[in-house]
DNA sequence: GTCCATAAGGTCAGGAAAGGTCAAACAGCG
DNA sequence: CGCTGTTTGACCTTTCCTGACCTTATGGAC
């Protein structure tokens, strides 16, 4: 486990502490941490991307921060605003974001999440030619999702 | 007796060690077994696949991981032979009843049988090739099952 | 007001550290 | 010999970490 884990951990605790919104500096964290301040960039977008449920704001200059907010919408429209996101394919990655994303908000439980990353899986597909995968991925996906509620 | 059996039986014994579940580095077993990284994927393909039970989880880049699940706890005994009857391909027929049967005997939730339903559907296999379909509908509900319990 | 020094944060490319895939060579057996 | 399962290696993808360089804001000197 690396230095990022940690990072995204303590991010979290600030997050679940305050109420779903957190203000920090970048250079103190990553002084804090002992990295590199483009690190916390890299935490930041790789595991509070608007694709995970958060808004990330920030300033630059003197007295600037970067604040991090948790935006939880509608179970409903958040799953409909999911299906019309992933479209005529979808790569394992997103769509694995996708349902993360929704298992986080609270709007599918912990088995339908895992069911579903369960069926759009490398080891699922593997029987579906590779130039169909994405494509296979999506309407199963979405099909699934229109199941869920 | 190869490597490959030694591996296993290595593995075998870290999930009877540690309740039926385990994290490994690929790179380091290789080296213990002087094998080839490779390898490891190999014996876990042949040895620890969904048909026998097991759940596969990885993770690339630093500090990387291969964790395997021994998924097998008696009243899901149920399920296993379900896998086990989907063999290589199935139409959607039979796996619609096979579901259906599990349903009935209260092995899974009414929801869980919706999702699975709707991934193995008519719409969701759309994007696969009609020749695939059956194969790709077995792998897809044989992952759903081992990950349902 | 203009300028510029200082204090933030942002971007991007590159290298290192994992694990993944696939096909070819090999071994044992009926 | 032909099959089936094993072993290997070449090449690929993902994730993480770092550093060089860039942009934006603030505030004081003039």
């Amino acid at each position: 486990m690396g230095i990022s884990d940690l990072i995204a951990g303590f991010i979290s605790e600030l997050l679940s502490e305050s109420d779903g919104s957190a203000e920090l500096q970048r250079a103190e964290l990553a002084n804090r941490f002992n990295c590199v301040p483009s690190q916390i960039n890299y935490v930041i977008a790789t595991r509070f991307s608007p694709e995970r449920g958060y808004i990330v704001e920030s300033r630059r200059g003197g007295g600037g921060y970067i604040r991090i907010t948790r935006v939880t919408p509608d179970p409903e429209r958040l799953v409909m605003h999911t299906v019309n996101a992933i479209g005529e394919r979808v790569e394992h990655n997103t769509a694995t974001v996708l349902v993360a994303n929704l298992l986080q908000s609270g709007v599918v439980s912990d088995g339908a999440a895992r069911l579903m990353l369960a069926a759009i899986g490398v080891h699922a597909l593997r029987a579906v030619p590779p130039e169909a995968r994405d494509a296979a991925r999506a309407s199963i996906l979405k099909q699934m999702l229109i199941n869920v509620i």
